[in-house]
DNA sequence: CCCTGATTCGC
DNA sequence: GCGAATCAGG
Protein backbone atom coordinates (compact mmCIF):
# COMPACT_ATOMS: atom_id res chain seq x y z
CA UNK A 1 0.00 0.00 0.00
CA UNK A 2 1.51 3.39 -1.15
CA UNK A 3 0.80 6.86 0.31
CA UNK A 4 -1.23 8.35 -2.43
CA UNK A 5 -2.44 11.45 -2.38
CA UNK A 6 -5.50 10.78 -1.42
CA UNK A 7 -4.67 8.68 1.62
CA UNK A 8 -2.50 11.50 2.89
CA UNK A 9 -5.04 13.61 2.42
CA UNK A 10 -7.29 11.37 4.38
CA UNK A 11 -4.51 11.01 6.93
CA UNK A 12 -4.31 14.56 7.84
CA UNK A 13 -7.76 15.16 7.62
CA UNK A 14 -8.26 12.25 10.40
CA UNK A 15 -5.27 13.00 12.60
CA UNK A 16 -5.86 16.81 12.46
CA UNK A 17 -9.62 15.64 13.61
CA UNK A 18 -7.95 14.15 17.10
CA UNK A 19 -7.92 10.23 16.33
CA UNK A 20 -5.51 8.07 17.28
CA UNK A 21 -2.78 6.93 14.84
CA UNK A 22 -4.64 3.51 15.19
CA UNK A 23 -7.69 4.49 14.53
CA UNK A 24 -6.23 6.22 11.14
CA UNK A 25 -4.83 3.02 10.07
CA UNK A 26 -7.80 0.77 10.50
CA UNK A 27 -9.57 4.07 8.59
CA UNK A 28 -7.26 3.86 5.87
CA UNK A 29 -6.33 0.34 5.71
CA UNK A 30 -3.56 -1.87 4.67
CA UNK A 31 -0.92 0.43 7.14
CA UNK A 32 -0.05 0.03 10.77
CA UNK A 33 -0.02 2.40 13.18
CA UNK A 34 3.38 2.62 13.40
CA UNK A 35 3.30 3.83 9.78
CA UNK A 36 0.92 6.38 9.86
CA UNK A 37 2.82 8.11 13.22
CA UNK A 38 5.96 7.55 11.31
CA UNK A 39 3.88 9.64 8.04
CA UNK A 40 3.09 11.89 10.29
CA UNK A 41 6.01 12.87 11.25
CA UNK A 42 7.44 13.02 7.42
CA UNK A 43 4.68 15.45 6.81
CA UNK A 44 5.52 17.55 9.98
CA UNK A 45 2.14 17.27 10.92
CA UNK A 46 1.66 18.87 14.13
CA UNK A 47 2.26 15.85 16.56
CA UNK A 48 -0.50 15.56 19.98
CA UNK A 49 1.74 17.90 22.38
CA UNK A 50 0.56 16.29 25.11
CA UNK A 51 -1.94 13.40 24.24
CA UNK A 52 -0.89 9.85 24.79
CA UNK A 53 2.23 9.12 25.81
CA UNK A 54 5.08 10.86 24.48
CA UNK A 55 6.87 13.36 26.66
CA UNK A 56 9.93 11.51 25.54
CA UNK A 57 10.91 14.48 23.28
CA UNK A 58 13.54 14.33 25.22
CA UNK A 59 14.18 10.93 25.41
CA UNK A 60 18.39 10.96 25.53
CA UNK A 61 20.05 9.72 22.57
CA UNK A 62 22.39 7.65 24.45
CA UNK A 63 19.04 5.38 25.27
CA UNK A 64 18.49 4.36 21.95
CA UNK A 65 16.51 1.92 20.98
CA UNK A 66 16.66 -0.66 18.22
CA UNK A 67 20.26 -1.50 18.21
CA UNK A 68 19.52 -3.68 14.63
CA UNK A 69 16.22 -6.44 15.42
CA UNK A 70 14.88 -8.86 13.11
CA UNK A 71 12.41 -7.69 11.35
CA UNK A 72 9.47 -8.82 9.16
CA UNK A 73 8.97 -8.78 5.93
CA UNK A 74 7.54 -5.80 4.49
CA UNK A 75 4.44 -6.36 3.18
CA UNK A 76 4.02 -2.76 1.81
CA UNK A 77 1.42 -3.09 -1.48
CA UNK A 78 -0.30 -6.07 -0.44
CA UNK A 79 -3.30 -6.73 1.61
CA UNK A 80 -2.89 -10.37 2.13
CA UNK A 81 -1.02 -12.77 3.82
CA UNK A 82 -0.20 -10.72 6.49
CA UNK A 83 1.63 -12.10 9.86
CA UNK A 84 -0.16 -9.98 11.92
CA UNK A 85 -3.38 -9.79 10.92
CA UNK A 86 -5.37 -12.09 9.36
CA UNK A 87 -8.72 -11.08 7.76
CA UNK A 88 -12.20 -12.64 8.45
CA UNK A 89 -14.35 -12.22 5.82
CA UNK A 90 -18.28 -12.14 6.06
CA UNK A 91 -18.80 -14.80 8.52
CA UNK A 92 -17.84 -12.33 11.50
CA UNK A 93 -20.44 -9.99 9.78
CA UNK A 94 -23.47 -12.42 9.28
CA UNK A 95 -25.28 -10.84 11.40
CA UNK A 96 -25.48 -7.60 9.88
CA UNK A 97 -27.34 -8.38 7.20
CA UNK A 98 -28.80 -5.03 6.67
CA UNK A 99 -25.42 -3.17 6.18
CA UNK A 100 -23.59 -3.22 3.50
CA UNK A 101 -19.74 -4.82 4.36
CA UNK A 102 -16.94 -2.92 2.41
CA UNK A 103 -14.09 -4.59 4.36
CA UNK A 104 -13.91 -7.11 6.93
CA UNK A 105 -13.18 -6.98 10.16
CA UNK A 106 -9.20 -7.77 11.19
CA UNK A 107 -7.93 -9.93 13.89
CA UNK A 108 -4.76 -10.42 15.50
CA UNK A 109 -3.29 -13.44 15.82
CA UNK A 110 -4.37 -14.10 18.72
CA UNK A 111 -8.05 -13.26 17.97
CA UNK A 112 -8.93 -10.13 19.72
CA UNK A 113 -10.34 -7.19 17.77
CA UNK A 114 -7.94 -5.10 16.56
CA UNK A 115 -9.77 -2.52 14.05
CA UNK A 116 -13.32 -1.51 13.19
CA UNK A 117 -12.57 -0.68 9.77
CA UNK A 118 -15.24 2.13 9.27
CA UNK A 119 -17.81 0.98 6.82
CA UNK A 120 -18.48 4.32 5.76
CA UNK A 121 -22.13 4.26 5.90
CA UNK A 122 -24.71 7.35 5.30
CA UNK A 123 -27.47 7.70 7.66
CA UNK A 124 -29.87 5.62 6.12
CA UNK A 125 -27.87 2.88 6.14
CA UNK A 126 -27.70 2.78 9.94
CA UNK A 127 -29.01 0.10 11.92
CA UNK A 128 -29.29 -0.82 15.41
CA UNK A 129 -26.34 -2.65 15.64
CA UNK A 130 -23.79 -0.58 13.51
CA UNK A 131 -21.56 2.53 15.11
CA UNK A 132 -23.59 5.32 14.63
CA UNK A 133 -20.09 7.52 15.40
CA UNK A 134 -20.14 10.59 13.23
CA UNK A 135 -17.24 11.65 11.09
CA UNK A 136 -15.93 13.41 8.89
CA UNK A 137 -17.62 17.56 7.98
CA UNK A 138 -21.72 17.32 7.94
CA UNK A 139 -21.63 20.06 5.69
CA UNK A 140 -19.84 18.00 2.93
CA UNK A 141 -20.62 15.02 1.17
CA UNK A 142 -18.05 13.03 2.70
CA UNK A 143 -20.04 13.03 5.93
CA UNK A 144 -21.10 9.47 6.97
CA UNK A 145 -20.86 7.01 9.93
CA UNK A 146 -18.33 4.62 11.64
CA UNK A 147 -20.66 1.85 10.52
CA UNK A 148 -18.69 -0.57 12.33
CA UNK A 149 -20.05 -3.13 14.60
CA UNK A 150 -21.93 -1.22 17.49
CA UNK A 151 -20.87 -2.60 21.08
CA UNK A 152 -23.88 -4.30 22.60
CA UNK A 153 -25.99 -1.73 24.43
CA UNK A 154 -24.20 0.96 22.83
CA UNK A 155 -24.77 2.90 19.79
CA UNK A 156 -21.33 2.92 19.10
CA UNK A 157 -18.20 0.52 18.31
CA UNK A 158 -15.24 -0.42 20.29
CA UNK A 159 -13.30 2.42 20.02
CA UNK A 160 -16.06 5.25 19.53
CA UNK A 161 -17.43 3.71 22.73
CA UNK A 162 -14.71 5.38 24.46
CA UNK A 163 -14.99 8.63 22.74
CA UNK A 164 -18.44 8.78 23.41
CA UNK A 165 -20.45 10.60 26.49
CA UNK A 166 -23.41 8.22 27.49
CA UNK A 167 -25.48 9.17 25.18
CA UNK A 168 -28.84 10.76 26.39
CA UNK A 169 -31.31 8.19 25.20
CA UNK A 170 -29.33 5.52 26.77
CA UNK A 171 -28.72 7.46 30.15
CA UNK A 172 -30.77 5.43 32.61
CA UNK A 173 -31.69 7.63 35.94
CA UNK A 174 -30.93 5.52 39.32
CA UNK A 175 -33.83 3.55 39.15
CA UNK A 176 -35.69 3.12 42.19
CA UNK A 177 -33.78 0.48 44.17
CA UNK A 178 -34.96 -2.72 44.42
CA UNK A 179 -34.45 -4.22 47.62
C1' DC B 1 -2.41 -5.82 30.62
C1' DC B 2 -4.54 -2.19 27.48
C1' DC B 3 -3.45 1.85 24.98
C1' DT B 4 -0.95 6.39 23.26
C1' DG B 5 2.74 9.00 20.34
C1' DA B 6 8.04 9.41 19.48
C1' DT B 7 12.19 7.80 17.76
C1' DT B 8 15.73 5.16 15.29
C1' DC B 9 17.51 3.09 11.43
C1' DG B 10 17.61 -1.09 8.09
C1' DC B 11 15.50 -1.45 4.03
C1' DG C 1 10.44 7.56 2.03
C1' DC C 2 8.71 3.71 4.55
C1' DG C 3 7.56 1.34 8.77
C1' DA C 4 8.90 -2.42 12.40
C1' DA C 5 10.99 -2.42 16.62
C1' DT C 6 11.45 -0.13 20.44
C1' DC C 7 10.88 3.23 23.98
C1' DA C 8 8.39 6.07 27.32
C1' DG C 9 4.44 6.92 29.35
C1' DG C 10 -1.07 7.12 30.76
Amino acid sequence: MNWTDERVERLKKLWSEGLSASQIAAQLGGVSRNAVIGKVHRLNLPGRAKAGGSASANRPASKRPAPAAPRAPSFAGRDTARPAARTVGANALKEDQDVNVAEPVKYTASGSVVVPISRRLSLTDLTERTCKWPVGDPLTDDFHFCGCDAQDASPYCKYHAKLAYQPVHERRRPAARAS
